[in-house]
DNA sequence: CCCTCTGTACTATCTAACTCATACGGTAGG
DNA sequence: CCTACCGTATGAGTTAGATAGTACAGAGGG
């Protein structure tokens, strides 16, 4: 369980959390019936506000991933795989959708915005190494 | 010269404007020694502060772009077309980067992003009838 | 000469978003 | 029971962005 927080992401820092906490139900890492880290521990291993971390926890609630246990904590709900499988694609589509329009707008063509990506994609492969 | 501005979009409106403007000039539709449209005509334009339009034009007077004629107005300089060229794709690479690095550490392979990405390539094609 | 246009500067204000500090109520385990 | 942990609610503080109003200097045209 490592998030990887970044302040000068332009997303808040809950949003951050939340979303990274789904893609990790989405990828396994976290499995039906987890607890969650709790409030005060996320809270502290990023180095952010326990309110920050309980707003993001609220949000997952809201989306039903997460469940809350009186006293003991939240855990992973028993739809949420399938919701975080769903919600991780459409997110991540949204972000490169949004992109991908501007690429558009600044007049690429498609050939060009393909280049464009296969450059990004080989930059970046090195920090999956999976 | 049409400006898609949308206020939901994370980038603050200045940052649009300019951006666009970049890329109108590396796509030639504005010329090298064009004037650009006056501050007050674009914010009527695109309905915002005047205040807000001089913000976007004095960054890109920041970055060369555009060089001012007193009492006359704001021109394209000689330099901004090869700038511009320059500015558009790390820009646009800039913004596919995080999106792409996002993927990557929601657990996604190489092969997995790139289909996302044709996806969304397909829904946006009709936007650009180019 | 004067009126009107250009960009620029500066300040004040408003709003929304984000983060934080604090306090509260419930549950579990010693 | 009571201490320590859980999540939660609430209000304050900070910041960034956008707006508004005013003022100024230079250029052009009637």
């Amino acid at each position: 369980m490592r998030l990887h927080i970044d302040p000068s992401n332009g997303l808040p820092i809950y949003d951050q959390i939340s979303r990274q906490l789904k893609f990790a139900v989405a990828h396994g890492v976290l499995r039906i019936g987890d607890l969650v880290p709790s409030v005060r521990e996320l809270a502290h291993q990023v180095a952010v506000n326990p309110n920050t971390v309980a707003r993001a926890y609220r949000d997952l609630q809201a989306d039903g991933v997460l469940e809350t246990l009186r006293g003991e904590g939240l855990r992973v709900t028993r739809d949420a795989f399938a919701t975080c499988q769903r919600d991780r694609q459409s997110l991540l589509k949204a972000r490169l959708r949004s992109a991908v329009t501007e690429c558009r707008q600044s007049g690429l063509k498609t050939g060009e915005i393909r280049s464009l990506i296969d450059e990004v994609l080989k930059e970046t492969a090195d920090a999956s190494t999976s």
